[in-house]
DNA sequence: CCTGGAGTTGTCCTA
DNA sequence: TTAGGACAACTCCAG
């Protein structure tokens, strides 16, 4: 039988297992695995910089496994996967589907255009658990509130297919025109990037190590662990799901089984299954609302009296905000590319509903920042914590970061370590600087205002002047 | 069409 | 010291 060649256009499924486009296109001969960078039809949603990190070394490794013949590019998608397809007599293009407005559109109108070339166009979903069109109410219309989207929508719907094995041994075929990967002009600066490398590793591998050590170590304790942003009960699977170098599937499956293994039913799994159930119902809030990273899903947001404050932005985007676990979450974000969860909920709460400045920009600076970045997850997480989307949190829900910090961080280990001007302080007064006796502040070597700023804000105040402006909207 | 129960993650005040 | 209620009302969802 003669062999044919078929185009892999890798996009968010930067791995080998798994991956039902990869498999399809490796099924129909010889495979030219290609990957471009598209920044112009992104525009304002175009990654930020500490994804582009995390790609540059997330493609390094995909090009290993590949024996070095990934494809790349940097350009207009539909131009050069047309010239690729002729150049090499090609007569099939295989990609997993994504969800970003601006791809879907680009991607409907290549896959038409290449069609109308003759070409065979095989899309298959490699990044949800259920597509978006799948998962709807009765009556056909989409679902607003997450928890009967999940527990009706998701799990009674057909359970996620088992992973797929890797390709076995398909031949990669070369094409003179890809470039090298540092043409694809990826890295920011020096300093920041090798801070990011020394917490995370990219790629399929690295993803494997991490859910391995997931399972091994914080699954068991996930339920109430997760909370505390000193221990390493989470995941930190994010970046990896973001990116594909894991699927979904490959967690939701791994998960079930070492459940199995040892009980027939567990909370600690139940709830970190949900919290993929979260990312679905995300991506499902985007697709229906396109508009949802930059738009009030409640319209009557849209004239909520933000205020404008530049060096009150500035001063929470540095960790210099003078709330010790404000400043924590914030620092973590900028020296690790990531942030717990429970902080990312409490840093939002402080910046929309003490700040009182738009999610907008907390949206844009997680956006630029995290590792983990993902416009799904993104938008519907920052309109959650402004009480702007379908299902948000109640507008008098406003946490106090002292408060949190004595529940959640009961040792202030998390602070100490990424708020060291202030780690001989102790207890008490570590959450709250600012009420600490003159004598306890210099015992510790700490001058307010010089070595640890002022609250830039009073915690009781900016809370009662939310309460007001929230109240002024219905 | 009507109805009733429910909705990720809190805080503060009062008795 | 601690437990319970107020904080609002609205929309979603399913029977």
């Amino acid at each position: 039988m003669p062999q044919s060649t078929a185009i892999h256009w890798f996009r968010q499924d930067l791995r080998l297992a798994d991956n039902p486009a990869l498999r399809a296109a490796s099924q129909r001969g010889a495979v030219l695995p290609a990957y471009i960078l598209d920044d112009s039809n992104a525009g304002t949603q175009a990654m930020g910089a500490a994804s582009r990190w995390w790609l540059y070394n997330s493609l390094r490794s995909l090009n290993e496994s590949l024996g070095g013949k990934l494809l790349l590019y940097a350009g207009e998608p539909q131009d050069i996967l047309l010239r690729l397809a002729k150049r090499h007599r090609a007569s099939a293009i295989t990609w997993n589907r994504c969800y970003e407005p601006w791809r879907t559109k680009r991607d409907a109108q290549i896959k038409r255009h290449l069609k109308q070339s003759g070409l065979v166009v095989e899309t298959c979903n490699g990044s949800l658990l259920w597509e978006p069109w799948q998962v709807a109410k009765a009556d056909g219309t989409a679902y607003k509130v997450f928890t009967p989207f999940y527990r009706k929508g998701c799990l009674n719907a057909e359970l996620p297919r088992k992973p797929l094995s890797k390709p076995r041994a398909p031949s990669w075929l070369e094409d003179e025109r890809a470039q090298p990967l540092e043409a694809l002009n990826l890295l920011p600066s020096a300093l920041w990037h090798e801070s990011l490398a020394s917490h995370w590793q990219a790629g399929e591998a690295a993803a494997h190590r991490r859910l391995k050590s997931f399972l091994k170590t914080g699954l068991r304790h996930y339920k109430g662990g997760r909370d505390f942003p000193a221990k390493l009960y989470t995941s930190r699977l994010s970046p990896y799901l973001h990116f594909g170098e894991l699927s979904p599937h490959q967690v939701w499956h791994s998960v079930c089984a070492a459940t199995a293994a040892t009980a027939a039913t567990d909370q600690h799994t139940d709830t970190f299954l949900s919290q993929l159930g979260w990312r679905e119902f995300s991506y499902s809030l985007l697709y229906y609302n396109p508009d949802l990273p930059h738009k009030n899903l409640q319209e009557k947001f849209d004239k909520f009296p933000w205020r404008e404050d530049e060096a009150a932005l500035l001063a929470w985007q540095k960790g210099q905000t003078g709330v010790p676990l404000i400043d924590a979450g914030m620092r973590e974000l900028w020296q690790t590319g990531f942030m717990h969860n429970r902080l990312r909920m409490l840093v939002g709460s402080f910046l929309v509903k003490n700040l009182l400045l738009d999610w907008r920009c907390g949206e844009r600076w997680f956006w630029d920042t995290l590792v983990d970045a993902d416009l799904a997850n993104n938008a519907a997480g920052w309109q959650w914590v402004a009480g702007s989307g379908a299902d948000a949190a109640p507008y008098f829900r406003i946490f106090n970061p002292v408060t949190q910090g004595q529940r959640f961080d009961p040792q202030g280990a998390y602070i100490r370590h990424y708020v060291p001007e202030l780690a001989s302080l102790p207890l008490p007064y570590l959450y709250a600087p600012w009420q600490a006796p003159a004598k306890v502040l210099e015992q510790a070597d700490i001058v307010l205002g010089t070595t640890y700023p002022h609250p830039i804000t009073d915690l009781k105040t900016s809370r009662q002047t939310a309460l007001e402006a929230y109240k002024s909207l219905a």
